[in-house]
RNA sequence: GGGCCCGUGGCCUAGCCAGGAUAAGGCGGCGGCCUCCUAAGCCGCAGAUCCCCGGUUCGAAUCCGGGCGGGCCCGCCA
């Protein structure tokens, strides 16, 4: 477990107050620099060091009878967290709580203020997310939705942190996917209505933008045209202009309802083609003229484009310089991207104008236009930017061209994830020839799955199980409960995979609610909370105090419990979702093993301390579970 | 050619960054557990050259070097 080594920095309640005693008894028992981690099997005690093995190594001395001896020493200076030390082969020192009070500490801090338990000392500062950012000439497919739920999952993390937090969804209206689509609409006739029962997005995507590209295989003038109508989209005040930004709104609305409905939320959207006429490219560029890192070639294939000086860089300089203005005087989406980092950051003079967009749960959300408040994000300590691991060049570049003006690079961040496949058999059933296990979709074939289609899937299947264990529900509880369902699996799906690691999606096994799913840790989370019910119900009065030793269950789900706000700073700290998800996984299976041995309800002198465990771990599964944009749920 | 990422039982995935005590979980397979807080759960069995070769170390899935295999990037596209 990688978080366990990193913990004594931020001072608090359960594992890292027994680290500290750990950690101090060590001190005093002679050691110079003990370092302690928590073990990971309660056999070894609740902490455990390996700092006086390394110490009789570099002193040359037995290192197990070192060991003896510091565990003897250090048993006199334990505080009362800590219970017994022992030596184990071949030089640890071991430290075993003293269960019940340890377990006491837990419950009580968890219980006192989740929030605080878990996220003490990871607060301050704000920081600027972005993410989605899908080109508005189509419906979210489920590649999109892995940036959707990463970054919304980015977002809960730092709120929950404390941070202050806006969201970004940088929308690419201006782009070359843009004039194909509105190509449809002007040249091959397409009705700017979809047929009834249809979204828009998913008229464009499916029926408008495939045509074009089918089209645009056997008829060589659709090429000519598509580069009329993106050049004429330039032109501010022009027809095609205007009709872009037109269908751009109406696909962005539809795309927005289903980022809402994965749990999504938004502060700004940026279109494009505003940032474009906004200036901040102009200061952008000015300021690399200053600076010197760019320049006008003048000979070989990138004559008469300005160009950015790559040359002082290790691994792009080796690649060739990159252009930012082409030779027409239009600008690339590197240029640009440089130019709105450098207003994400708080660190231009130009501000964008904003109007509201909609107000949600009393959120409001503001678009950028031509008029309305100017906006721009204060300063941020850290700006994220979510987008798949194949914008890793250009998104270094930008990194370098900003460090190249004074602007430090380390408070920009891409968070980078690697692409979702489809597997061999999903691709098939959309007509794709497959020839390798897995293949990449393709929103101009049309090979792909919405992620729409796979929830409204999902909740079919969810629906049908809620049913038929609880007849008696009327359907429109149990499509409440399916939907929630769904998301949850969906998005734990999405999130349970490491970022830097491909997802091959497959269409029957994500329909899957048993298992390592999301589902399992809501049911965790249902069981616990109908206990509570249950309880009262019965009279059992909660203790955080157990009234007798533990049982091997509830000691692990104590540790379990207690080690929770490592997990959480690791997330933080180095933004590793995996961590969390890995975290929330496994309390859940800890939580179910104690659910099958220990029962509550007529469980004896220790049900009133059992019941608080519960209580505790309902509350810190719940944060977990929110953090994930995971749905909780009372019953299922 | 250069750069980045991945490689763990039949399949998928943790663990690797900060090296330690029996390599963890899911799917699939086999066998059990609902008069008891919801069996979307739990328990048991079978199944692993942690891609390969070297190195560092008392100790390597984890660190370093070199290979091999797979993916991605290196556009006056975004």
């Amino acid at each position: 477990m990688g978080f366990r080594r990193r913990c004594q920095i931020v001072a608090g309640v359960s594992i890292r107050r027994a680290m500290e005693e750990a950690r101090k008894a060590l001190e005093r028992a002679g050691v110079r620099e003990p370092r302690v981690v928590p073990t990971k099997s309660l056999a070894f005690g609740i902490v455990t060091s390996t700092s006086a093995f390394e110490e009789a190594k570099e002193r040359g001395i037995d290192a197990m009878a070192y060991a003896e001896e510091v565990a003897a020493r250090a048993r006199q200076h334990t505080g009362p967290l800590l219970a017994e030390v022992r030596a184990a082969q071949p030089g640890y020192v071991n430290f075993y709580p003293d269960w019940r009070r340890f377990s006491e500490d837990v419950v009580r801090g968890v219980l006192e203020d989740v929030r605080s338990f878990l996220y003490e000392g990871l607060g301050g500062g704000e920081v600027v997310v972005e993410h989605t950012s899908v080109n508005p000439n189509k419906a979210l497919h489920v590649g999109h939705a892995r940036n959707v739920c990463i970054g919304d999952t980015v977002y809960r993390l730092m709120s929950k942190a404390g941070r202050r937090v806006t969201v970004l969804n940088y929308v690419d209206d201006s782009g070359a996917q843009m004039a194909e689509l509105l190509l449809g609409f002007t040249e091959l006739g397409f009705d700017l209505n979809p047929p009834p029962g249809m979204r828009f997005d998913e008229y464009c995507g499916d029926s408008v933008y495939v045509e074009v590209n089918r089209r645009a295989k056997v008829d060589p003038e659709i090429e000519a045209k598509r580069r009329r109508v993106a050049k004429e989209l330039e032109e501010r005040g022009s027809d095609a202009f205007k009709l872009s930004r037109e269908i751009a709104l109406r696909v962005l609305r539809d795309q927005l309802s289903t980022c809402y409905r994965l749990g999504a939320s938004y502060d700004l959207l940026v279109r494009e083609s505003d940032v474009v006429v906004s200036g901040l490219w102009d200061e952008a560029f000015s300021r690399l003229k200053e600076s010197g890192a760019v320049y006008l070639a003048d000979r070989g294939s990138k004559a008469g484009c300005w160009v950015a000086d790559l040359s002082g860089h290790p691994v792009l300089s080796k690649e060739g310089d990159e252009v930012l203005v082409k030779s027409d005087g239009s600008t690339t989406y590197v240029a640009r991207d440089i130019g709105f980092a450098l207003w994400k950051l708080g660190e231009s003079r130009t501000s964008l104008r904003f109007s509201l967009w909609d107000v949600r749960d009393g959120r409001p959300t503001y678009i950028s236009s031509e008029e309305g408040v100017s906006l721009r994000p204060n300063s941020p300590s850290l700006v994220i930017t979510v987008v798949d691991s194949r914008q890793r060049r250009p998104q270094e570049v930008v990194r370098y061209a900003l460090s190249r003006i004074g602007v430090s690079a380390d408070r920009y961040l891409h968070y980078s994830y690697e692409p979702v496949l489809l597997s061999k058999r999903s691709a098939e059933m959309l007509g794709a020839k497959a020839e390798r296990s897995a293949v990449q979709m393709s929103g101009r074939e049309g090979i792909y799955f919405k992620v729409e289609q796979v929830l409204d899937k999902l909740v079919e299947v969810a629906a049908r199980e809620t049913s038929s264990r609880r007849p008696e529900w009327p359907s429109e509880r149990v499509r409440e409960v399916a939907e929630a369902i769904a998301v949850g699996a969906f998005r734990y799906g999405m999130l349970k995979v490491d970022s830097d690691k491909q997802i091959v999606f497959d269409i029957e096994e994500s329909l899957r609610l048993e298992g390592d799913t999301g589902p399992y840790l809501q049911y965790s989370v249902v069981r616990a909370r109908k206990i509570l019910l249950k309880a009262e119900e019965a009279g059992v009065e909660p203790s955080p105090a157990p009234s007798e030793d533990l049982t091997p269950h509830e000691m692990q789900l104590v540790r379990e419990v207690s080690v929770a706000p490592l997990a959480l700073e690791d997330t933080v700290k180095a933004l590793r979702i995996r961590t969390l998800v890995t975290q929330a996984r496994t309390l859940a299976t800890v939580f179910n093993e104690f659910y099958e041995s220990c029962p509550v309800i007529g469980g004896g002198p220790n049900a009133g301390f059992r019941l608080s465990l519960v209580a505790a771990y309902a509350r810190v599964q719940e944060e977990l579970l929110e953090t994930l944009g995971v749905p909780v749920l009372d019953e299922l």
